[in-house]
DNA sequence: TAGATTGTTAATCGATTAACAATC
DNA sequence: TAGATTGTTAATCGATTAACAATC
């Protein structure tokens, strides 16, 4: 593997510009932008774009900048968001219910196969493309299927004990909605989507005080 | 006023020592922590975790460390967890309800006190507390309560048509759970819950690639 | 007291930004 | 060609970590 590994920080900025070009080409069609214009629109250093896109292996062009089409591909190969990635969700409440609605994931690789909950009354429903199953079913699925993620959106109190009934069955990430922190090996990445952080910022500012940067 | 800025990072750090604090009280009563237990469970160094504390005025005891009450109403005063926030929510979806349904927020002061949407089948529905209006009249509620905060989870298409109806209207701060980006004048904040960044460090592990830190 | 823990200063580390010759 | 944009090296900046005397 010749690509170097990308810091988190590297492959989310990867992913803001993607996002970025998606938007805009959707909008007109533009065959290359320069690092400059993304720059400007995601409020990120000129040159800071150019080291991204040249640690994928893009090179721009003098005067010209980078071909839009090569960037997209580029990033979606080095993400992965080419290839199809399986995962399960627990928890099929509100949040769960929202996560498997939300048809951008398709665009990312990402196909949600199954969903598991406990509540006897949500089973056999099906929502989006699959189906609630019972949650004493979930170890064999993901063994069998070898499910690499799981996308955890149980309340916090049962969320530690769903994880460890994933990990034992070779789950290799797990993208957690619950608030709270969980424990795992090392091998499985986890992926906590802090939503409490963000109510930390908004408290601080609504209280008259500006937080820089 | 004395206090220093802090920056988003400090913020979240706190947040996180707050949670840390709240869960491990739950447990066991604690009277007194060290910055090395805090620094341990949360992955921090604790040189680090000290830093943070003395930045909002606290100061531990040599051999003992700091006192848990004390960190906890330091933090909550300094993020304003102890102030009420109103807010509003716009986009009674499934994302919307599970946010209106999520009974965590009253911990940290934030009170959601309306919920708007275009549908008029979801209109005069009452979810928690909260009765869903017709976006019409979003507004005049913005104004006339100065509500600060706008919780935004309706689709990206709209997003910004909202914020914009947000900011005519006074509001400080948005909270964007849409997938877009949003143009504010800078006097307002923006927080951008960005589901898809964690999907580009997991897609990447998946892919077999172990991305440092 | 002895020893663990603090607060703070200094050193390190990594990430961001500036500068600029090379390129189209 | 002239000039905008690149890739890359060097400088800056800020955040993290190490070291250690002061403290309880």
């Amino acid at each position: 593997m010749g690509v170097p590994q990308l810091s988190r920080r590297v492959l989310q900025r990867l992913m803001r510009y993607y996002r970025f070009l998606v938007e805009v080409t959707a909008k007109r069609p533009v065959r290359t932008i320069t690092s400059g214009e993304i720059a400007e629109a995601l409020e990120i250093d000129a040159t800071q774009v150019r080291k991204d896109l040249g640690a994928i292996g893009l090179i721009g062009l003098g005067r010209v900048g980078f071909d839009v089409c090569e960037i997209c591909r580029a990033i979606r190969t080095t993400l992965g968001f080419d290839q199809r990635h399986e995962a399960v969700l627990i928890g099929a409440g509100h949040l769960g219910l929202a996560l498997l609605n939300y048809p951008g994931f398709a665009t990312f690789g990402l196909d949600i196969v199954a969903a598991f909950d406990v509540d006897r009354r949500k089973l056999g429903r099906t929502i989006g493309s699959c189906r609630i199953r019972s949650v004493d079913t979930l170890g064999s699925f993901i063994r069998q299927r070898r499910v690499p993620l799981a996308m955890i959106t149980t309340p916090a109190e049962v969320a530690q004990q769903v994880t460890d009934l994933c990990v034992a069955n070779g789950i290799k990430a797990i993208w957690n909605f619950s608030p709270t922190q969980l424990t795992v090996p090392k091998r499985v990445l986890v992926y906590h989507e802090h939503i409490s952080l963000g109510l930390s910022v908004l408290a601080y500012h609504m209280n008259g005080r500006v937080s820089p940067a």
